[in-house]
DNA sequence: CGGGACAACGTTTTT
DNA sequence: CGTTGTCCCG
């Protein structure tokens, strides 16, 4: 104990100067360290800054790091935040406990699995593995063959969902949700029933039952939940605006009755509410804690005065109720523009012609980036943007463990792990020649009763199909031997499943390299059971897919990213495009009050990205398939500024 | 079992 | 337009 603090002396001889490295509303934040707190934290206020520096300040003080609790987002987001404390202060701050809610939930409940009826090495499964089993219970069930119109497997996954994380019941969500459906409702129902037992028996536990069961675990068991409260008596909540009910309640226990609780949230950036999160958490945080300290962040260290002029203006049109003007001391700046043009076509050759005379300027393409409502809205940009040679990288959509070929080769590491995994049992055995549902089923029956060696053995079959269970015999009677490395495992497999790679896919070469990306990612494992459950809670975000960009190798490259994705970040120049009804708002939310709120959250979110320069740019007339209609109006979010606030062209 | 014909359906995203 | 699922036939 004398040590560490005589170590700590000496690392930081200059101690920080709080007073001076932040203004007064984010020093308040830093220093008021008891009690629960709000921080209402505007686009660009310094929010990390501010929780960074806390984090320094408590450690500085004290404070135990183990004692800290950091809840953010998402797990680069702590990361980041707990890199920069350690930078500030010392090395202690790597030291506190910082995560996702669904990483927090996974630690924990290793450890006391068994209260809630879990075997303390329960697998986590992704979305995907979550719609097979959906999948495979759906048609044992025999309601989808009776009945042409039932719930496909991805629809039922989200009524399941929503169902958790809205606190709500399947009749609720189905009736309010998915009327169509209302007619299925017993069969939807059962099933839902049915997917909890098979996760029980099979000791699972899906994403949404992370949250679930550590929220059981606090409320029932109150000896674990003070053990908890006493170890953690700092709590830190990043992004509260973006919690789900569920959430909130384990705050709630977690915050125990010291209530050393910080929040942190900009109701006005609330964006995932089609995933449960409401932000009446934030509204009701200071009922839920009758002792709240509010502090607001108001001034934006970020964007020049056009653009805060402007997103003050978009978020006003919206009914949020912690009111707060942003202001800056950054002048200059040149008014935002929204530009209609004839086609899509169009718009792409504006932002092209406009990226290379910033590029002139001496604007780096990093630092440039391309906002839009849905993944798919960039595509034709996509490909003006490689014909004239400007690289980029396309941030979100498509995910490197959702590709089939890397979760084919999981399945089998996961298969030889457990005899029980019908999931990727079937997923193995499905892929052989001559072998579909009804062998699948035959011999996983076998299998999950004798392991798979005696089980593979004693299934009779016939020609290729005979052959290909000869041949995963032999794959794992080699991985056997391999006394347990997860990349030695992993190769084997790759060596194995080649031949099914090429006969399956014409791209298989990229994809046979993706397979070696996914052995060095295995390198970095020991124990096979937390590579699957980081390969489910932290799955690598981005693909290095050279498909995306012309020369892959530099870093300069201008950023497509759908809105959702670009939360928390910041470009010198943001373009914001496909601005026009029907695609941002998009139609679905058009006749909705709740959801064309949100959308106005997600423009201003989309807006507040930029530091210098801002457009706005749609498409003069475009036919929507879905709506059977023509859309040519701006955007009602950008329509409605008056002109001295937006600059128009619409030629 | 596997392939072809046909019909239904569709945001956004992270864990 | 592409994905997902059902049905039906060889």
């Amino acid at each position: 104990m004398k040590q560490q603090m005589k170590l700590s002396d000496n690392t930081h001889e200059t101690s920080i100067d709080y007073k001076k490295e932040l203004n007064p509303s984010q020093l308040d934040a830093v220093t008021s360290t008891e009690g629960p707190l709000l921080i209402i934290a505007g686009a660009g206020s310094g929010k990390t800054r501010t929780l960074t520096y806390r984090v320094a300040y408590l450690v500085e003080k004290g404070v135990s790091p183990q004692s800290i609790l950091l809840l953010t987002f998402t797990r680069k987001a702590s990361q980041e935040m707990l890199n920069r404390a350690t930078q500030l202060l010392d090395s202690r701050c790597a030291g506190v406990s910082g995560g996702t809610f669904h990483s927090f939930a996974n630690t924990v409940l290793r450890t006391y699995a068994k209260e809630i009826g879990f075997g303390h090495d329960f697998s986590i499964i992704d979305r995907s593995d979550t719609e097979s089993l959906i999948n495979m219970i759906r048609k044992d069930s025999g309601y989808a063959s009776k009945n042409r119109s039932f719930p496909r497997k991805q629809t039922l996954a989200n009524i399941f969902s929503r169902t958790v994380n809205k606190v709500l019941s399947i009749e609720d969500v189905v009736s309010h949700d998915y009327p169509h459906f209302s007619n299925n409702m017993e069969a939807i129902i059962e099933i839902n029933k049915d997917y909890a037992n098979q996760k029980r028996i099979n000791n699972l536990l899906d994403y949404d039952d992370l949250l679930i069961y550590l929220h059981l675990l606090l409320k029932n068991h109150l000896d674990i939940r003070e053990k908890l409260t006493s170890l953690y008596s700092y709590i830190m909540v990043d992004e509260y605006q973006d919690t789900n009910p569920v959430q909130a309640e384990i705050v709630y226990f977690l915050a125990g009755t010291k209530k050393n609780i910080m929040i942190v949230g900009d109701d006005s950036q609330s964006i995932y509410s089609f995933r449960g999160a409401d932000f009446m958490n934030i509204m009701r945080f200071p009922k839920v804690f009758p002792s709240t300290r509010i502090i607001k962040l108001e001034e934006n260290y970020r964007s020049v005065q056009p653009i805060l002029d402007l997103t003050n203006k978009i978020i006003e049109n919206a009914e949020t109720k912690y009111s707060k003007k942003l202001f800056t001391n950054l002048h200059g700046g040149t008014m935002p523009i929204i530009i209609r043009t004839e086609d899509e076509y169009a718009q792409s050759g504006i932002i092209v012609k406009k990226i290379k005379r910033l590029n002139e300027k001496g604007i780096p393409l990093n630092e440039i980036a391309v906002l839009f409502r849905a993944g798919f809205h960039s595509f034709g940009l996509e490909i003006e943007l490689t014909k004239n040679n400007i690289s980029f990288i396309k941030m979100g959509g498509f995910k490197f463990m959702d590709s089939a070929h890397i979760k084919d080769v999981i399945a089998h590491l996961k298969a030889f792990a457990s005899q029980v995994d019908r999931i990727s049992w079937y997923r193995i055995l499905m892929l052989l020649n001559k072998i579909g549902p009804a062998a699948a089923r035959k011999i996983f029956a076998s299998v999950s009763k004798k392991g798979w060696d005696a089980g593979l053995s004693d299934i009779k079959l016939k020609g290729e199909a005979a052959e290909g269970i000869m041949k995963l015999k032999g794959l794992f009677t080699k991985m056997e031997l391999l006394s347990g490395s997860v990349s030695d495992m992993g190769e084997t497999i790759i060596e194995y499943y080649i031949p099914i790679l090429k006969k399956m896919y014409d791209d298989h070469p990229k994809r046979g390299k993706q397979l070696e990306h996914l052995v060095t990612i295995m390198e970095r494992y020991t124990v096979l059971g937390e590579f699957f459950t980081d390969m489910a809670l932290e799955p690598p975000n981005t693909v290095k897919d050279d498909s995306f960009s012309m020369n892959s190798s530099d870093n300069d490259r201008l950023v497509l990213s759908t809105v959702h994705s670009a939360k928390g970040l910041e470009w010198n120049t943001v373009f914001v495009i496909w601005t026009l009804d029907g695609r941002f708002p998009s139609v679905h939310a058009l006749n909705k009050e709740k959801e064309l709120e949100e959308e106005l959250r997600l423009m201003y979110v989309a807006a507040t990205r930029a530091k210098e320069n801002l457009f706005f740019i749609y498409p003069g007339n475009v036919y929507d398939r879905s709506s059977n209609s023509f859309l040519c109006n701006p955007s009602c979010f950008l329509d409605v500024l008056p002109d001295n606030i937006l600059e128009r062209d619409y030629e």
